[in-house]
DNA sequence: ATGATATACCTAAACGTTTAGGTATCACAG
DNA sequence: CTGTGATACCTAAACGTTTAGGTATATCAT
């Protein structure tokens, strides 16, 4: 059907691998004369030739392609970044990018796919932790370099994740330099690595820069739909005013919005009489009636550092780097909104 | 490196096609004993082998992946429900789903790498349509099936949409029953196709539920940035309350939001004193401090049907077939949530 | 006239499959 | 004891590249 080197080979007289070397500027196409290397790329134009990657990987050994596998496609508005910076790395280094949702398919399934498409690596990503220790046992097995990102596992491999700590405790310290003493934090009950890490900044965070202020006051949600939240939330925000906290911290966005609207609901004013900061800065955030202060995850470099780390691993590829551990995490920034400010009691105002 | 055909063969003495018959299950296998065949299959077990899919292209001449072509990966969340749609179809349907991101690549760049790949097919993503004819025309030249989703042009080929149209004409209807009368829209200003239709829908919608209504009040947004839209909307907002909007509906939930914002600030009450609809109901919509009410986009499922149709027009591959033209259009689905009500004055309340 | 060197090509084989066709052995009918 | 048909395999070629090596001709110094 398509064009081939043959075809090529046919109409300029010149063998198919000579072509295929100057088709490719290989270093030995030099050794043709200039005109017939114009004649090659003539005809190859003309005769609309487009390579063939598929004969080529097979017969160089290489496909450069990574995967991305994620359990999340189309449910975390973030994971769309993570994808956008993982293409734009992967891209710039001439790699193609392959999707398996984990939830249309089971582990062993996908992994089956992977061999058998031969890539060269992968990139996991998921929010279960459970999923991912087969993949990466697996991968291992057959020496296909894997990498996680957003997934703060306590596995060994490559990974790219946030600093949750430092950003819930900046959260703090910010809160703290406003004036709030009395401030709460909302975390998340099955408690994977993530969540614990941001508890974790709340409590350094308390200690450090509202001291004396007693045991940290820690609410757990258990997920993020609507209505879960709405007791626990409802509980915390109808203490008497003496008891009250000034600010909530929420481990997500979703969270914070959820609060919003329940202390909408009580009359209780935002930011004058309850501040709020979520973590992630997605969309609802910005779009939040009382825009939301929140710890903003940067979840383009996220991917691109990733892709990056994956490719560099493909690129030297030697079962002593398979092993290899390296985990990044990155820096986190703290978006201040409306939903913020001192608290009214105490303070300036 | 990895296990082949031949080690297969020179392990269990069998030539190799024979025991390709075997693991693929081909009919010709039944040619072999029984016995044979059983042997084959563990020592393929035993051995680790898995086909080599790139070796199975070149031969068969078939590439089992479709591309995803988007300008928005990351951009809009509802991008990634349509990719989990389409996904989900794919692997059904045992094809592989790559994805190319038109913001680091240029569209010739990319139909390279599509033709260079063998692609079996281009599902095409944009908000903008420019880009979309030149890798239209050049996959027509290279009879590679091409379809869109979520893009409304008007030019030939197979895509899907949601009825736009039909969506705001629904969101009017709606209000009317409700009892407004002075209802406002907010268009968009480039006024592609899709804006075209909802405005259409909704200037057919105050002609047939709100009768001798005068001309249709139509506002024109030019894009989703938060600060370009608030003069327009506080404006709107600011007439005198006989001639004020009672209820707003937005050509997009973050306009929505936006007018949930201002209405806010302008200590307008939400929806006592005005009612507010948007579109697509992204997250924001059920994140916003009064929950909004707004006509539901199936995007998994607008994901889904293009993969179908595409891979059905991949399988019966004729060139006839490559001109064919379908448009669907998938119902949407007006979501109330407690962003309208009634109007004040008139009415039951 | 001989050999060395450079120039401008060409050939063969390989990658891992699949497809289409071929063959050796045996049982059994006539 | 010849011919037929089934059984259980095997061989050769192809897909479109790339890699490594080979060769024919011309040029030039000795």
């Amino acid at each position: 059907m398509a064009v081939t080197l043959k075809d090529i080979s046919a109409k300029t007289g010149i063998n198919t691998c000579s072509v295929s070397h100057v088709l490719n500027n290989h270093p030995r196409a030099m050794e043709l004369k200039a005109e017939t290397r114009e004649r090659i790329r003539l005809v190859a134009q003309e005769m609309g030739y487009t390579r063939n990657e598929i004969a080529r990987s097979m017969v160089t050994g290489r496909n450069d392609v990574i995967a991305f596998v994620s359990s999340d496609i189309g449910t975390w508005e973030y994971t769309g970044k993570i994808m956008s910076g993982i293409m734009e790395e992967a891209t710039q280094r001439k790699f193609a990018v392959k999707v398996y949702h984990l939830t249309h398919s089971t582990p062993d399934n996908i992994m089956r796919q992977l061999t058998e498409q031969r890539v060269a690596g992968i990139i996991f990503h998921s929010d279960k932790n459970v999923d991912f220790d087969f993949i990466r046992n697996e991968a291992g097995k057959k020496q296909i370099p894997c990498a996680t990102v957003n997934l703060s596992s306590t596995s060994a491999g490559i990974g790219v994740t946030t600093d949750d700590f430092q950003g819930v405790r900046d959260a703090v310290k910010y809160l703290a330099g406003l004036g709030h003493r009395r401030i709460s934090y909302i975390s998340y009950k099955p408690r994977p690595q993530f969540a614990v890490n941001r508890e974790n900044g709340f409590i350094a965070g308390m200690k450090e820069f509202v001291p004396g202020s007693g045991k940290p006051r820690i609410a757990y949600s258990i997920g993020m739909e609507n209505d879960k939240n709405e007791p626990l939330i409802r509980n915390m925000l109808s203490e008497s005013d003496a008891k009250r906290p000034t600010a909530i911290i929420c481990y997500a966005d979703y969270i914070a919005c959820n609060v919003l609207q329940i202390a909408y609901q009580m009359r209780i004013e935002v930011p004058e009489e309850l501040s709020v900061i979520g973590f992630a800065d997605l969309e609802v955030a910005k779009y939040a009636t009382v825009p939301l202060t929140t710890v903003a995850q940067p979840f383009e470099q996220m991917g691109r550092e990733t892709a990056n780390m994956l490719i560099d691993t493909i690129k030297n590829k030697r079962s002593d780097i398979l092993d290899k551990v390296e985990n990044r995490k990155l820096p986190v920034r703290l978006v201040v909104r409306k939903s913020t400010a001192a608290p009214r009691k105490c303070g300036s105002s």
